[in-house]
DNA sequence: GTGAAAGCGCTAACAT
DNA sequence: ATGTTAGCGCTTTCAC
């Protein structure tokens, strides 16, 4: 039986009463060590004196302080990392930001679920303030986010804290922590193929950032689509942007440029390929008609577009709630899965169509 | 000097070690107690010993822990809670949530400024699991949002935990908490008047739901507007929207039918102007030529409507960044200010103009 | 100006 | 199956 005081009844600085484990073990007239036992699921528990505590919990409203389990076990807080100057770029750029929210939904709810916490915090290239995050929160799980989630600098300073972590759509050259992603190849080559179908022969490629595992993953697609349709790829057909908008007006006015210029393009991700659709607009290329275009990501690029992009969807939210799904489940069990491949979705609008017979 | 046994050194469950504060004193040759002083920036250490403290720190790299001084004191966490029901709608209407992204990153860079960490969690309008995140998390304040920063019955939840609250664009009817507010009455006159100075006599206006303060303020500075330019406002040329995108649309086809219709309308949300303007396109009405449209909030479909819409703009990093401020000075005196007024902007775009001379 | 000791509310290791 | 006793890493009295 407690002996040890308790605030319950009394003010707590401004605060009204607020029950401890101590409130309710007096109240059920078990120690608390049971009222911890019932809490926590553990076994060794009478279902007598369980519905006795169960009882004294509801009575009391009480919930265990994340404060002091943290401090004792489990903080019950997942960190999910995002790049800073992704972050910051797309906010000034007044686009929203669609992956980010559905990201964060999809990891707050799995979070409840499990009476989690979700902190969501900026990380620059040099992971400078990691270290201070990670003791002083010392979250039981992170979450990486691409181009974070395949920063060496990052993962080392997450393995050297014995913080689990979870990365989302990480680059394939190296399986560290968990991995959570589509088949972004199968992806690629399938709306690669989608275009050959609509008889096109001429694809130009808009590249990824090299820094961007999903930049090599895609491509490989691309070239394994047209190789199996036995179609030749012309080196220019191909050229560099980095998943920027900008950088996809350059590369559009580099592959419409060419005589004669490819019938479809597709752009690695929905934000050049958005460009390319300007760019066409601009050079008084009609889309679809003239020219076929083609996305990755489904982003709101994709659906604020004119005509809206044909792209491939990531289940981002379903991917971060796997994420935090595999974070949770790992400290309970070190043999779960450590890595999950989600199913994609091509996602057919109206900038993708048969080619035109001249 | 500390007597107590420390992890550092050792491993500490999977991770390595972590400096505490008693390693630190150790270090330093002082009692955690002045450690905790340097820490915390209280008075009453010699310049000496700050300085080999703070040497201490540096050396070992060490962080507070933030469960360790929940426990014991402040959480240095801050809970920003939104809607349940509008977050996830627009979530699923694939829109994007500038507004969410905007206000979670003010808040975000603010908490990182002062050593806090920010926790966003969705409410339901009962505020059913509330009560439980209260008391789980002990968060040192909380920023609300609409509608929520209105709901009676979160705010006595919050008084009664003793959470401190920053309401983000409050209703003006009760002055509850700490408050952070545009001038929307103002805001809303000025836009009228804009349309009135470019000729515009009969100006629709499509109101908000009534549980959202901003709908009757905003609506009262259509009405002064419109007064003070001498200008009758016939009931009809009111129409009363939800916010949503939907209501807009019915709200514009009521006005947008009748004879003589009017030259200009002001939706009371962006959304609900892009209905119109759609609207007005289906009814083969133009834009800005036929029908000039302004909106309020900056948002997303303020950008990509076609044309871009005339709107204000709401600083909504900055007042959830003064929000996070408020609340963080809050707790370290209490005498600061309970509320703050920031600027809005008047943002032209292409769905104005003058007022065609038929 | 400085420090020793007592919690904060939990979980874990060890009895019983 | 249940309880006792230590901490976890800080802040806060209250001594010195």
């Amino acid at each position: 039986m407690s002996r040890r005081p308790t605030s319950f009844g009394k003010l707590a600085g401004a605060g009204p009463p607020v029950a401890t484990i101590y409130d309710v073990a007096a109240r059920a007239g078990v120690s608390i060590k049971s009222v911890s036992r019932v809490l926590n699921k553990e076994p060794h528990v009478s279902e007598k004196l369980r519905l006795k505590i169960l009882d004294a919990v509801a009575a009391l409203d009480f919930h265990p302080n994340v404060s002091a389990r943290g401090l004792a076990g489990k903080s019950r807080l997942v960190l999910v990392l995002v790049d800073a100057e992704l972050t910051l770029s797309h906010l000034r750029s007044e686009h929203g930001n669609l992956y980010f929210d559905r990201l964060q939904l999809g990891a707050m709810l799995k979070c409840r679920e499990h009476g989690y916490h979700l902190i969501v915090e900026l990380v620059a290239p040099g992971a400078d303030k990691l270290g201070e995050t990670l003791s002083s929160l010392r979250p039981d799980g992170v979450v990486l986010t691409p181009p974070s989630c395949d920063d060496v600098t990052i993962l080392d300073k997450l393995d050297r804290a014995g913080t689990p972590y979870a990365r989302i759509s990480p680059s394939r050259f190296f399986e560290r922590g968990l991995r959570v992603f589509i088949d972004e190849a199968q992806a690629a080559q399938e709306i690669t193929a989608s275009l050959i179908d609509l008889g096109h022969r001429r694809i130009g490629f808009i590249a990824g950032p090299k820094d961007y595992g999903a930049s090599q993953t895609r491509q490989a697609g691309y070239l394994q689509a047209m190789s199996a349709a036995g179609l030749e790829v012309k080196p220019e057909w191909i050229s560099l942007g980095d998943f920027t908008f900008e950088s996809g007006i350059d590369s559009a006015a580099a592959l419409l440029g060419q005589t004669p210029r490819p019938t479809a393009i597709f752009a690695s991700n929905d934000d050049m390929a958005l460009a390319v659709v300007h760019k066409a607009a601009e050079l008084g290329i009609k889309v679809p008609d003239a020219l076929s275009v083609v996305g990755f990501d489904d982003a709101l690029s994709a659906r604020f577009c004119l005509p809206p992009l044909t792209t491939v969807r990531q289940p981002i939210s379903e991917m971060a709630s796997k994420a935090v799904e595999l974070l949770i489940a790992g400290g309970e069990a070190k043999d779960c899965t450590d890595a999950a491949q989600l199913p994609y979705r091509l996602v057919i609008r109206g900038s993708t169509a048969m080619v035109s017979s001249d």
